[in-house]
Parts: structure tokens; sequence; C-alpha cells
DNA sequence: ATAGTGTTTCCAGTTACTGGAAGGTCAAGC
DNA sequence: GCTTGACCTTCCAGTAACTGGAAACACTAT
């Protein structure tokens, strides 16, 4: 399988196949007489582990760590909930930052009557977080 | 007012302050004789702008369209709110795949036992994103 | 005079790719 | 046999928005 088949069946672009190769996160391919990577089902499957792991937002570092307890059938279940929680937690986190963000954004934008007036809550409240009226830069 | 007191007022790292003179967006300080940089309020108010603004998750080069809004006395709320308008969509878009990653993830964290047995369900999705039991990569 | 802190510039590194140039290879068609 | 076009290779540069660090100069206090 030369790398745009292989690229095809993992779901990545061939530019990333050959980059995670040269960053070490998967193993080097063989090479055909002419030069050309050459990929098995092995190797596909990993790149779509990798490609499913980045979806749910793994790093690359974790993906790598990720990778070695795919590969190692005696890790336990813990080792690979305990990564997994982590990146929960984070995902939580975010949440709550985004939602208080929206919520905020949401108000000003409420609160702005977005005619051809120049009076504006949005730019007043950036320049002046706590809600009195701005003073000129 | 030297960096480091505009920095502090303004809530920034001194090196982002002078990061954003340098990429020109903000207007380069006066110097003192010496060459240090010299602040006004009105350039650390444009700071606490911008600042306010990334924290909202504009970007620089929105935060460059706010501050010419900002700074522009005439221009019209609907400017402003068109902006703000687009941004609150792309929140409102990040929480939804945040809150599918995070429903997948959980389900998966909760399926798996987390103890010392190889078995994982985690593992399992990330090789085989359709449910089967995984094959060895 | 000297120590310590603040400031300057500049260069490099971060994350995870992505785009593009210059050139080698392969299969099909004429 | 030759050309065309698709595919492959390497390497370099750029992205976003900073951040870290080195070398050198400035200011303040003792």
């Amino acid at each position: 399988m030369n790398i745009s088949a292989a690229s095809k069946a993992a779901g990545l672009p061939a530019k990333t196949v050959r980059y995670y190769a040269d960053i070490g996160l998967v193993p080097a391919p063989a090479r055909s007489e002419s030069g050309y990577r050459s990929y098995d089902d092995a190797s596909v499957r990993k790149l779509v582990f990798v490609r499913r792991a980045r979806e749910f937002g793994f790093s690359i570092s974790e993906c790598r760590d990720l990778l070695g307890l795919y590969e190692d059938r005696r890790r336990s279940s813990a080792d690979v909930k305990r990564i997994a929680t982590a990146r929960l937690v984070e995902i939580a986190k975010k949440q709550r930052e985004l939602q208080s963000l929206h919520d905020e954004l949401a108000h000003l934008v409420d609160a702005c009557r977005g005619d051809d007036r120049p009076d504006c809550p949005i730019i007043d409240s950036l320049g002046n977080p706590r809600g009195g009226p701005r003073q000129a830069p």
C-alpha cells in the first residue's frame, strides 16, 4: 500500500501520515526499491488509532502514551482510564469556561442595539470591564 | 510608566506587551532618552481592551478590527455586534463539539473497569471505532 | 564602585501540522 | 520509445500567539 492508499484508509492527509513517522509517533514504514513508503494493515490500524485519539483531543504526547498502552497486551485498564479521566476533566473545565464566555458575550450582544448609532455596550465592556461609561483611549 | 508598570496595569506579561507593538496591534510606545518604552494611560487602556478581547477568544486579527472600532467614535454599534455575533456562533459550535466529545469519552471511561486487567473499552474504541473487539496492531 | 534589578534586542522554540518547490517514479497511451 | 500525468520523495518555510533565554545596557541604592 502506497502512502495515499494508507492515508485514505486511515482518514488522514498523506502529509500528516509522513509527519507522524517523522516525529516517531508511529514506526517508520518499510520502503519499496524506489524509496516509496509501503504500508500494511497493522500500520493503518495504528494510524486510525492516532486519528481517533487526536479527535478526542489527546495531544501527540498523550497519543504516544496511549499507543504504547494499545500495543502492550499486559497493560492494566486502570492505566488507560487514568489518562482518559484526566482528559475528561480538562474537557469539563473547558466547557465551563466556554459557558461563562458565551453567557457574558451573549448578554452584551443582547444589550447592543446593533443600529447605526455609535453607542455600544460590547465595546464599552471590552474597554471598561466594570460596566461604567468608557474613557476615550 | 515603564513596561513592567504598564504590563501590571494592563494585566499582561511584559513580553506580550512588546509583542503587541511589534506586530502593530497597538501603536509603538514613546521611548525615553535611554530607549526605555514609556506608556501612558491611553496605551494601557488599549492593552486592557486587547486583553479582554483575547479573553473572549477573539483572534489577534479580530482584535485589530475591534480596536479600530473602539477608536472610531463614529462607527455604528451594528459593526461591533456583527463581529461579536459571529464569535458567539463559533463559541456555540465549539460547545456542541465539546459536549459530544465529553459524552462519548465519559461513556467509555464509565464502561472501563479501571482495574489491573488488560481488557479496556477505551483502547478498544480508539483502535476500532465501531465497538467490536479490536484487532491486534 | 558595585550589586541587583529592570530594560533592550534578537533568536529560537512551542503545537501540530500545512503549503509549496524541485525532482524522481510509474503506468497508460500513442 | 516517448510523453503525459499522477504519484512519490525530500526539504524548507509558514501558521497563531506567544514564551524563554542570552548578551548587553540602564537605573537605583548602598
